[in-house]
DNA sequence: AAGTATAACAACCGCCCCTAT
DNA sequence: TATAGGGGCGGTTGTTATACT
């Protein structure tokens, strides 16, 4: 049986205060970000570690946007959506100063009735079979503020980590015969080229720009298909 | 103006993966 | 090789704000 992270009997929940925020930032600032389980002590936070990892990562941290999503942001966001699944983390790794959680949300909270607007299903990126096309507003992107093509249509699999949603799928797939797409889609041209940022840097160097962005290309890169690149 | 429904956001929980021992 | 622990991720829930009746 795994232990606890914490002694949940001795440490706050719910929404931060601003001292306590204030306690996470100067720590961080001088000791740096790891070592989550032993922080809150040495903080002098009542919290649990997972606590204050989450709100700095999502809250704290100095290089987030905040903010309303921007129409590309939003386009990026479905189209990585249909590639990788609920994978937040990578699909948040693509958009600078976003956090997984926020993707999680919007898509949660905007995104997927969007979608489901527009008659696409949003867990497999189809157009909903039983919505006539031409009762899908904006299916031929006229009046959309988007321009959303999602034409991506990877093969129906259960997922344990995204859910119904397709696995991470063959890119060959994505520029070859998608046997699966229905007839009659709106003009799909998802560009769902990918490929790993620049590896010029040096891993430190890299990490020292934005270790973030890096993580999240290691994940990438460990990613089960192996024909995935990821654009810049 | 009050009550209710819905949307949006913040935070927690539990599981999984990776690494050190 | 097995195992324990830390960290990370995705799902879910709770809370607050806003819209609607």
């Amino acid at each position: 049986m795994r232990k606890p992270c914490c002694d949940k009997r001795d440490t706050n929940k719910g929404a931060w205060s601003k001292q306590e925020d204030q306690k996470l930032i100067d720590y961080i600032q001088k000791h740096g970000e790891g070592s989550w389980r032993t922080l809150p002590q040495a903080a002098g936070l009542l919290r649990c570690g997972k606590s204050c990892r989450l709100r700095w990562i999502n809250y704290l941290r100095p290089d987030l946007k905040r903010g309303n999503f921007a129409e590309d942001e939003e386009d990026l966001i479905i189209k990585l959506h249909a590639l990788l699944g609920n994978r937040w983390s990578l699909i948040a790794g693509r958009l600078p100063g976003r956090t997984d959680n926020e993707v999680k949300n919007y898509w949660n909270s905007h995104l997927r009735r969007k979608l489901q607007k527009m008659g696409i299903d949003p867990n497999n990126h189809r157009l909903n079979q039983n919505l006539p096309r031409s009762q899908t507003p904006d299916a031929s992107g006229s009046t959309s503020s988007s321009s959303l093509k999602t034409n991506v249509t990877p093969a129906d699999k259960s997922s344990k980590s995204a859910g119904d949603h397709p696995e991470v799928f063959d890119a060959e797939n994505v520029s070859g015969d998608i046997p699966d797409i229905p007839r009659g889609l709106p003009d799909l041209n998802l560009d769902l080229t990918i490929s790993v940022p620049s590896s010029s840097l040096t891993k430190v160097e890299e990490e020292e720009q934005n270790p973030y962005a890096s993580k999240v290309a290691r994940d990438v890169r460990s990613a089960e298909s192996p024909t995935l690149l990821l654009f810049a």
